[in-house]
Parts: structure tokens; C-alpha cells; sequence
DNA sequence: GTTAGCACTCAACAGTACCGAGTGCTAATG
DNA sequence: CATTAGCACTCGGTACTGTTGAGTGCTAAC
């Protein structure tokens, strides 16, 4: 498709770009000790670049920038992966010999670090409970009418929710639901926690509890309010540093859109199968069209279930980005491995 | 200090760059209609505002536009209260007839609903643990390693941590620990955990425990790891819709700070009784040089304890803001009171 | 004490000229 | 025939200029 000359050609305006923010013009390029080219060569062929889709100018006698084609052909085909420095893959790695307790620290962590390392804003979507099992529930009434229901689940994962207490349950109700759960639910997957409720708790709790309506009542309301959202954010404001977000209304859009859990979740949620790369447009949502979303899927025992995404300008620096969110997928698998040993 | 006469002058200028963000000349002020002076006279009381610091221009031939003391001067003894619109007050009653259960969503939702009503950013200090008391404390162990230590207090907060188990703890041993505290530390408030446990539980851990050294390393582990930090933010990117920060950089600094809890949270926990204003450099924060605070503290119970916050431009509407928070804080005042009732 | 009138100031805007980085095209070159 | 030197051209950026209009400060009259 592009001649050996033309894909080097643009390949150094894309990293050039990239550091600059700055149109790239045929002197420049003639410059780079790799290229023996006159500026002329150089012209006629960002020309024919350009025609082709891979560049395109900012006005008539400026530089070339790549469009977003060019990104996709740079991403596909020339982007070679960067060698991370002795400190970033010391953050990383340290990061994860801390011994891993909580999933929802390592996610929380795991954000903080990649943003801070990329100056990208990242997004980690934690795993989908598929696998997770109950480990304990805990009821506590707090008062009269209302109580906390506590679930523990093998990832060290604590969710809590409080729901008001039916009306008159006794104490001791209270107590016979909690050992009743425990002895059933224990070690199920949480996915089907309701339908082995249906199957073995309901009836049971008709037997020992006196007042069974309410007992029912209290147990849907204590497990099967909404679930806390499992998406972290970090590094939102990184974007602000972007030459590209100067235009203060395109930052305005893109922090609406950021601040939107709404908009953001499908996106994450779509679990395109290992790495993706998502170029402007590509995105289908205006807010996003100059940016670049890279959505990485990370397995969590079996089944892979959860995605971490650095977003940033369409301008990214993408082998880094790409190298970075690589180690830090292959030491997250790694460490889940000896987390399951135990 | 101020004649009639210049007090309404800096009124309408202050009433007036509040909703414009323009400087504002003589000629607009005459006329309004409360006004019976001439462009010239009120020129001349300008003249003579400026010269005492209440006003200043941004060029020499500029309307005025009110300077800080300008500001504290219109707070201080201008401002006429707001009257809340009936949607205001609607959203802030209906927050509050929901059943309050969990003290941290109480938390949460107020900082989304003010920053949401007022436009600007929203901080909310929760409560410190002067008085909460200790419901329950649940130990659960994760695997071989590791475990996870739940609290409960009786304003139904959750706080949880993991720890790693000290090696060859005895399973038996972990629940009588559970035991032993949960008999000696129900009803205990939270800041007398440590002097109770060194007083009670120590000489029980050592009696009926065969590992007392483990134990008691779990137990320091357990309960006094760092705690979570109690501040909510909201509407963080209110900000970047003020004109005040068109200017890229100053939105970048302040959002520095901002996302920074260590030069946020000394700020709110100077804890100034009552309302208190503090405009542009009062604030003794370059990033927050041209930004007002306004901080409420409100009761919980018996001692004051809780900060809720609003940051917006030194150009803020203050009577609203202050209208807003007032309601607020006596609704939340006034839910704990039925809240200790039970 | 108040106000009309006027000279003055300055930001904002439009117009002009110029520079320099960069292009596209053409014709010369190896 | 691919490559390159040369040159005319384009256009953003900057500096300078003049104009307009909103607004002030001052003075003199009411």
C-alpha cells in the first residue's frame, strides 16, 4: 500500500508530532540523520501522502500533521514499542509486590500509578463479579428501623448497604437469616447468589423464622440493591496539560463527558478481547474526537472480565502507552496467579 | 465608613459583576432604577471607592470592578439574603426526607446536590469520629494470609482494611479476638479505642489466647491502619465554566490543588465556627488567589465536627451561596437530631 | 452638592505591510 | 526516470496604524 520510503516518511512525522504538538515540515524531515532525502523528495511524497489520506495540513502552506488515518497506519504497522525506562518498570513492579488484599485497592493504585506514569487519564474497570465468591455476610442493625448488610467475597472485595428494616422483624430473626445465609451461601459465586437463594434459602427461612414475609423483604433489600459502581478514575485532570485542550470549551466537553459514568461505562464495558486502539472519530462520541482511547482487557483468573483504558489526544504516545499498559497487564495476571495459589 | 450613598453604589457594582463579569461604568449604574444620580456623581463616589480600595479598574479608562475588600465589605454589610427558589429548596428538602442510614452517603450526596444547585465546587468534610461509637467489629479471614477487619459504628459507617495475618495466628484464636473485642468494645466511642483495649482487652488477649503476640499485632493492624480519608468532592469541573478561568493555566493550578487532598484538607479542618467567608489572598493560596471559600460547619450531635465547603470565583453569588448552605445545614442539623432519637 | 460638557484614555477591531516557514511546480541533473 | 535545485506562491504570525466606543476625570455652570 505505502512505499518502504513513504511509511518512513511518515512514520517520522508521527513521532515527531507527537513530541511537538507542531506541523512537520520537508526541511525538518531532510534533517533527521536517517533520512537522505531532499526536502523536494520529501515534498512530492507527502504530497502523494496526503492525497492518500495519511496527512493532511493545517492551512495551505503549513507543515503536514497526520490525520487519523495516519495514526491508524502508524498504530498498525510502523509504531515500534518503546523501552520503558529502569524507573517505570520499577514503579510498576513494586506496585505490585505489595501483597495484593484488596482488588479495590490494586484497581484505585493501579489508576493512579498508570496516570501518573502516562500523564494520560486512565480508567480501570474492575472485574465483573462472575467468578468472585461469598465469603461471609455480616447483618448489622444499627437502630430501630434500619441495618447494614456486609458482604465479604473471596477477592477481598467489602460491599456494603444499608436498607431499612421491615417493620416488626424480631432480633432474633435477624440472627437465624445471617446463619441461615451463611451456611447455604458461603462459597457461591456470586452470580448466582439470588438463584440459590430462590432454591434452598426460601424455604428454610419459611420454616425457622416467625415472620417470613418481612425476613424475604429484608434479604432483597440487603443484597440486591444497586451494586457501587466498580469504574476508577484517575488523572482526569491531566488532560488539561494537552497543547490540544488550550480551547478551553473542547475541555469543557470532554470533563462533561469524564464526569458522566454514564458515558463512560458502555465504552469500557464493550471488553474488546486484549489490546485496542481507538483513534478520534473512531470513538462515535463528539467529545472524544481528538482524543485516542486504549482499552486493554486483563484476565482475572479464567474468564478475562476486567479493561483498563488510557485516554488521551488522538496525538498520544502510543508505544509507550502501549508498552506500559502491556507490563502492567502481564504483572496484574501474574500476580492474580499467586493470589489464587492461596 | 461608608456614606449611604457609596454603600449603594457598591452594591449595584458588586450585584451587578457578579452576574456579568464586566466592569461596570457610571452610565449603567445610573440607570437602574433605584438610582437618582447622575453618571457624574457617580463617578465622582467611584473616584473616591477606588481610592479607599473598594473598587478598581482593569485599565484607566474601565468601568470598575469590585476589588477584595470591595468584597468583604458588600459580604459583611450589603449582602441581602437570597430567596431560594422553590425548586432550591424542594431538592434540598426531599434530600433529607430520604431515610438517612448511612452517614457517608448522607456525605456524598450532599456535596452532588450542592455543587449541582450552586454551580460551584462542592467539599464536604465528613464528621470526625468524635462520638460515633463502635457497633461491631467483624474479622474475616481471606486466605491463609491475609484478612480483612470490619468496623461498624453505630452513625453506620463501614470501614474496612486488610491486613496480612501475622504468620501461624491460630484460626481459634482469631475468633475469640473477634469475641473479646466485639464483648469489650461495643459502645465504645471511637477515639477511646486504643486507651480501652490497652486497658481491657491486652490482659484478656493474653490469658485466653495461645499466640498473644500475633493477636495483639493483628489487632494494632487491624484497627489503626490509615485511615480513609472522610472528604467528599463534587462538581470539581464547575469551575472551568467560570469566564474567570478562560485562562487555561489558572484552571490547570487550581485544578492541581484541588486534586490534591493534602492542601485541601487543612483548609476545611480549620473548622471555623459557623459560616465563615474567606475571599481571594485570604485564603493564603496562590492557586486559589482569585477564588472565594465559603465554609459551614455543622452539628452532629452535641460537638460540631463537620465542614461543608464551596469554592467558586471571588465574583460569586454570595448571597445565594450562602442561602444555600444555611438551609442546608440547618436540614442536616435538624435529621441528626431525629436521627439520635431512635 | 450636583450635573453637563468636554478632553482624554484605552481595549477592541480592522487594515496594512512584512517576515519566514513551508509548499507546489518546473526544469535541470545523474 | 527518479531525484533535486530553484523559484514563485501561500498563509499564519507579528507589528504598526487608525478608528470607534465605552468610560473616566476634571472643570465650570447650575
Amino acid at each position: 500500500m505505502l512505499t518502504e520510503r513513504q511509511s518512513l516518511i511518515l512514520q517520522v512525522i508521527v513521532d515527531e508530532f507527537i513530541q511537538t504538538a507542531q506541523p512537520i515540515g520537508s526541511r525538518n524531515i531532510a534533517k533527521q540523520e536517517h533520512i537522505s532525502y531532499s526536502p523536494a523528495t520529501i515534498r512530492n511524497e507527502m504530497a502523494d501522502l496526503e492525497e492518500a489520506g495519511f496527512l493532511s495540513k493545517t492551512h495551505s502552506s503549513s507543515g503536514r500533521i497526520p490525520s487519523e488515518k495516519g495514526y491508524r497506519f502508524y498504530v498498525d504497522h510502523l509504531m515500534s514499542p518503546s523501552q520503558l525506562s529502569k524507573q517505570e518498570i520499577k514503579t510498576i513492579k513494586e506496585h505490585f509486590n505489595d501483597r495484593m488484599i484488596e482488588l479495590e485497592k490494586v484497581m484505585r493504585n493501579s489508576a493512579n500509578i498508570l496516570s501518573e506514569l502516562t500523564k494520560y487519564t486512565t480508567f480501570v474497570l474492575g472485574p465483573e463479579a462472575y467468578e468472585t465468591k461469598l465469603k461471609q455476610i455480616q447483618i448489622v442493625p444499627i437502630n430501630q428501623q434500619s441495618a447494614i448488610a456486609i458482604l465479604v467475597t473471596d477477592s477481598g472485595h467489602v460491599e456494603h448497604r444499608s436498607f431499612a428494616l421491615p417493620g416488626h422483624i424480631e432480633q432474633g430473626d435477624v440472627e437465624k437469616i445471617v446463619n441461615i445465609l451463611n451456611e447455604k451461601l458461603t462459597g457461591v459465586p456470586l452470580i448466582y447468589l439470588e438463584r440459590v437463594i430462590q432454591s434452598e434459602v426460601v424455604d428454610l427461612l419459611q420454616q425457622y423464622t416467625t415472620s417470613y414475609e418481612q425476613s424475604y423483604e429484608l434479604l432483597q433489600d440487603a443484597l440486591f440493591g444497586k451494586q457501587a459502581s466498580n469504574i476508577y478514575v484517575s488523572g482526569k485532570s491531566n488532560i488539561l496539560m494537552q497543547p490540544e485542550f488550550n480551547d478551553i470549551n473542547k475541555a469543557r466537553s470532554l470533563f462533561n463527558m469524564m464526569e458522566s459514568e454514564d458515558q463512560i461505562a458502555p465504552i469500557l464495558k464493550m471488553n474488546q478481547d486484549g489490546l485496542h486502539i481507538s483513534i478520534g472519530q473512531e470513538n462515535n462520541m463528539e467529545a472524544m474526537s481528538q482524543c485516542t482511547l486504549i482499552t486493554a482487557t486483563y484476565s482475572f483468573g479464567e474468564k478475562q472480565v476486567g479493561t483498563i483504558a488510557l485516554l488521551g489526544p488522538t496525538r498520544m504516545e502510543y508505544s509507550k502507552a502501549v508498552s506500559l499498559l502491556d507490563l502492567w497487564s502481564k504483572q496484574m495476571s501474574h500476580s492474580f496467579q499467586n493470589w489464587y495459589k492461596d
